[in-house]
RNA sequence: GGGGCCGUAGCUUAGACUGGUUAGAGCACCCGGCUGAUAACCGGGAGGUCGUCGGUCCAAAUCCGAUCGGCCCCA
């Protein structure tokens, strides 16, 4: 062991969190703590981690604060451990439909014209300032919280060089097949001319009335029809399918001389009156071919029956009519059937098939079309059928569902792959990567890439006339492939739109497709694009790759954990991240989510300001990070208050008697039981602690280092209080100071990737270090199980005996003459820790014996067995039997005579009875019995310690200090005079005083167990 | 509509994967103790239909099924 010769420090009496952290910012600042931390092992083994970039758009809540705090607890700890964590950054999230919504608040305007007429050069500027706004306090909140990673080397999305590794990614995805266009059938407003977010789309629903038809496809080359249900007629021009469930019952009716096909359970709610000609599975119908119900519209595909899961029985006739352009389910069917695409319907929702409806609006144009299928006899019905319908949150406009053309990242392709890696991940908890996570995966959907927006990563793909397809992957290979580059440019709308590429193909120009790209993409990105990657630090890339830890909260796992997983998966075959802690929301103190229309979002930095930032972070590690957490600042100040409490209050007492005695830290040689268990103790726990961090489970190691803390001050401290005071230095002193010393710094180093500020205060105040986070976390060292064992069996005997006491009114204050402990489990520790538990339990002697020679028997009648020998005389013959002579007699012999009739065992039941003289209780179960009779010398000591504390209690009342002598003088009962007499020199020396007949100080009579007692004392001046 | 997590004392929770003495702690509460850690410390007590119902089993907080409530993700 390594210790510096050093004096303990002195703390102040009253533990002040708020000014110990003030210190200790303060200290960490001017020393560069922080920079000196991130650089002490350098060269050593890597650990790795990516910060998962906040989008700061806004103050940092409660819920940040949990994760950064998570973040930075392992991060303390593997530097530790000695790990060398490097980059150790922090990063930003800087594009997105956020900051965007941001600045358009701020300018007063609410949609893309109102941006396309500013200028996107204008609005993106103002974009790219509004992103470093909140960034200020975001710092400043997390450094607080003790969040140590360089801020000033952050990685930034919206960087030339971040955007150009995202770039390079992009190409390694085209080469591979997995980047391509598509359409994408979104929530579209035809007036403003654009597609909504499922947010967007979720705000706008409404209640409406609307008119449902129900119509009458003909099936080729036979008299027989499928009934069709819609909502929206203007679809059917684009009809290309009709869909059926194959696992339901379809039926073939006769109704009013027209054969229809139905689905059986809606036949009656349609049809009413009708017979049934035929039943046919779904299946059954698949393939089956029928004529155009509109004719305007060319087919080269379609016009048959598929199965498609997605049709139900809930409404409608079971047989759905697809118009892939205008559906997402009738569009999967599409992709399916490999058939094309119509679009009958232009962008600004007219209708643009040339037919009687050309140029009428879409809402119109199903009225006419109604219309029409009336009058060529086609329609079988309609409907009144009220439902809930999206309309647009901004002008009110009807929805519509229309096909959207969007860059994809091929996820289908390699669904396989990402299934398989995300096996290799360790999840904590467990369940998500089988659960939320795994599920997700397997649904294997390709990712809509681009985005109809300004503020983000260009999409790098150029595309001419003859639709070839240019994908540079970096700035230079733009550059050597353009016909025009403007002098200065960055990688942002308009300035890369402007940039003009000559086809290799076909020789035509090649324009920008005008999209950027989705922003989880750009974070997704971070493992790599932090480094800008490939284009330098590939030696650091690798060393860092696939990334050791990551956390973020719950919402992340189809966000940023996806998008990570996905994009290393694709693009380098393999994993982003080894180990992910998934955390969950924090709650206000009714459990229900903090929400900013609540008003009740707490601001961190406040919270640290009135309970301090160590009880914040102490209050995120309690229960598993997993776990949904309720806010509240008296738990978190209770749980810290007990834990660090109890440590400072427990270095006050060490540190006051070490400095007394003078004692310099040093190995000293361990003498007593009482200390080796200490010390086991103390191993047994940093094995387990860093067993839980090595584990991530941080809430079963922060249990773990309270145990230890009320071990050592509950248990440890209080039995050693005697050793500590006695005057000279002696071996006992000396082994029980490093002792104690031992558990402590192994205490607060195990504590500081907890509770950094007030780990590092008294780090420093019992080390003359300089810092604990420059420390290094105590080492596992082999203890001896047996010995903590024991010293459970011993709590549980001293447990077990106050709890006796008390119950049987032997006030501990009060000794007994002994205690017999009969179980065999403690024969051992009553030799080693006999002292121990004498003490405790304030008795004169321990002894061990068998149960059976305190246990007696008594005898009764068995009242089945002889209520016929004695009938009416039962109970009489009871009590002679309880007699003394009789139970004698039958003791000696075995049988006895009652009322002349003889009694043998079998008319007899025994119980046990203990000892008179003893007392247990029912949890004991006579494993330890405590001698309850007091002789004259054991009642007049136990008298002369209720006089002491009488005295103590005056003293106290007096406010005196406990070196100050008093004068004392004592009258009272005759027994009382007696223990006095008795225990004179016990008396006077604890409570340091000196007879005397005339005293004119404090005067108080009491009362002990009837006796009477008048007290008088006065402190002794000079 | 689909999926996931959670529900144990007034509050914060352990135990659940792997079923087995009396469901274990802390805070608060009540009673008591200690009086050289004193605005600290120690003990005891009271407080639990383990959300509810059903099943499996010799035995269920634990496994299974349903149901109610909370939270989240997706449609």
């Amino acid at each position: 062991m390594n210790i510096k010769l050093f004096m303990l420090d002195e703390v102040p009496q009253s533990f002040d969190s708020l000014q110990i952290e003030r210190e200790v910012a303060d200290y960490w600042e001017r020393n560069d703590i922080m920079q000196r931390s991130f650089k002490m092992n350098e060269g050593k083994t890597r650990f790795s981690f990516v910060e998962g970039p906040p989008t700061a758009n806004g103050p940092p809540h409660i819920g940040h604060a949990e994760t950064r705090a998570m973040k930075d607890l392992f991060l303390r700890y593997k530097t530790m451990k000695g790990f060398y964590i490097n980059p150790r950054i922090a990063g930003w999230d800087c594009h997105g439909l956020p900051v965007e919504i941001e600045v358009e608040k701020r300018l007063g305007i609410k949609n893309k014209a109102e941006i396309e007429k500013m200028g996107l050069s204008k609005f993106n500027a103002l974009c790219k300032e509004s992103v470093f706004e909140y960034v200020k306090i975001w710092e400043k909140a997390s450094k607080r919280l003790g969040f140590w990673v360089d801020y000033d080397k952050a990685y930034v999305t919206m960087k030339d060089e971040y955007i150009e590794s995202v770039w390079w990614a992009l190409k390694e995805l085209y080469k591979k097949g997995l980047l391509f266009k598509d359409f994408r059938i979104s929530p579209y407003c035809p007036r403003c001319g654009t597609t909504l977010s499922a947010h967007e789309v979720s705000q706008g629903y409404k209640e409406v009335d609307d008119v449902s038809i129900y119509v009458k496809f003909k099936i080729e080359g036979k008299d027989e029809y499928f009934v069709v249900w819609t909502t929206t007629p203007w679809t059917l021009p684009a009809n290309e399918y009709l869909a059926v469930n194959p696992n339901f019952n379809y039926i073939l009716v006769d109704y009013r001389g027209e054969k229809l096909w139905i689905v059986e359970e809606r036949a009656k709610a349609v049809l009413k009156k009708y017979e049934v000609l035929e039943t046919r599975k779904g299946s059954q119908l698949v393939g089956t071919r029928y004529e155009q119900l509109i004719p305007y519209l060319r087919v080269n595909t379609g016009l048959y029956v598929v199965a498609g899961d997605f049709v139900t029985k809930e409404d409608g006739s079971g047989i759905v009519h697809a118009a892939p352009a205008f559906g997402a389910d009738d569009y999967v069917v599409l992709k399916r059937e490999n058939g094309e695409l119509y679009i009958t319907v232009d962008d600004t929702g007219k209708i643009s098939l040339d037919s009687p409806w050309k140029g009428m609006d879409v809402q119109a144009a199903s009225e006419k079309i109604i219309e029409y299928l009336r009058e060529s006899r086609q329609l079988l019905k309609t409907e009144n059928t009220s439902h809930t319908y999206p309309f647009c949150w901004r002008c009110g406009t009807r929805l519509i569902f229309y096909p959207v053309e969007s860059w994809y990242i091929g996820v289908s392709k390699a669904k396989d792959k990402i299934v398989e890696y995300n096996k290799r991940v360790n999840w904590k908890p467990e369940h998500i990567r089988d659960g939320r996570f795994g599920n997700f995966l397997e649904e294997g959907k390709d990712w809509a890439l681009s985005r109809n927006r300004f503020w983000g990563t260009p999409l790098p793909v150029w595309t001419c006339k003859n639709n070839h397809v240019f994908v540079p992957g970096s700035k230079k290979e733009l550059i050597e492939n353009s016909t025009s580059i403007p002098p200065y440019f960055e990688l942002h709308r308009p300035m890369v739109d402007e940039i003009k590429v000559r086809c290799k193909e076909c020789g035509k120009e090649m324009v920008r497709e005008p999209y950027p790209i989705d922003t989880w993409f750009d974070s997704g990105s971070a493992f790599f694009a932090q480094f800008h990657y490939p284009f330098e630090n590939a030696e650091l890339f690798r060393e860092n790759n696939p990334v050791d830890f990551i956390t973020e909260a719950i919402d992340q796992t189809r966000g940023w954990f996806y998008s990570l997983h996905v994009i290393s998966s694709l693009v380098f075959d393999r994993n982003a991240y080894k180990n992910v802690v998934v955390m969950e929301f924090v709650l206000n103190s009714k459990g229900e989510k903090m929400s900013k229309s609540r008003g009740d979002q707490v601001d961190p930095l406040v919270i640290m300001d009135r309970i301090g930032t160590d009880s914040l972070r102490l209050f995120f590690f309690q229960g598993p990070p997993w776990k949904t957490k309720r806010f509240s600042e008296e738990v978190a100040l209770e749980f810290s208050r007990k834990l660090l409490g109890t440590i400072y209050n427990s270095y006050l007492l060490f540190s006051t008697n070490a400095r007394l005695d003078k004692w310099l830290p040093r190995e000293e040689k361990v003498v007593s039981d009482l200390d080796k268990w200490m010390l086991d103790r103390t191993n047994e726990c940093v094995s387990s602690v860093t067993k839980y961090m090595n584990e991530y489970d941080p809430h079963l190691a922060i249990d773990s280092i309270k145990d230890l803390v009320m071990d050592l001050s509950q248990w440890y401290l209080r039995l050693s209080r005697d050793t500590f005071w006695g005057g000279e230095i002696t071996d006992e002193k000396r082994s029980s100071y490093f002792v104690t010393y031992t558990a402590l710094t192994s205490i607060v180093k195990m504590l500081a990737p907890f509770a950094p500020y007030f780990s590092d205060y008294l780090y420093m105040k019992m080390t003359g270090e300089e810092s604990v986070h420059l420390s290094s976390f105590p080492e596992p060292a082999g203890y001896d199980a047996s010995v903590i064992e024991e010293m459970n069996l011993v709590k549980e005997l001293v447990e077990a005996g106050r709890r006796i006491r008390q119950k049987n009114g032997l006030i501990l204050r009060r000794p007994v003459k002994e205690i017999v402990v009969t179980d065999y489990r403690y024969a051992d520790i009553v030799k080693k820790f006999g002292y121990l538990i004498q003490k405790e339990l304030n008795t004169k002697d321990i002894v061990i014996g068998n149960v059976n020679s305190y246990l007696k028997y008594s005898y009764s009648l068995n009242r089945k067995a002889t209520g016929k020998i004695f009938g009416k005389d039962l109970n009489e013959a009871a009590r002679e039997f309880e007699s003394e002579e009789r139970q004698n007699e039958f003791k000696e012999s075995g049988h006895t005579t009652v009322m002349g009739k003889k009694i043998t065992e079998n008319e007899v039941e025994r119980k046990e009875v203990l000892d008179e003289r003893y007392v247990s209780d029912d949890i004991a179960n006579n494993s330890i019995l405590i001698y309850k009779e007091f002789d004259k010398s054991l009642y007049l000591e136990g008298l002369a310690r209720e006089m002491i504390r009488r005295i103590q209690s005056m003293r106290k009342d007096a406010n005196l200090n406990y070196t100050d002598r008093i004068y004392l003088h004592v009258e009272g009962d005759e027994a009382l005079m007696e223990a006095f007499s008795s225990f004179r020199e016990y008396i006077l020396a604890s409570t340091q005083a000196e007879e005397s007949s005339k005293v004119n100080g404090s005067r108080k009579k009491w009362d002990i167990s009837g006796l009477e007692l008048e007290v008088s004392l006065e402190k002794i001046t000079a």
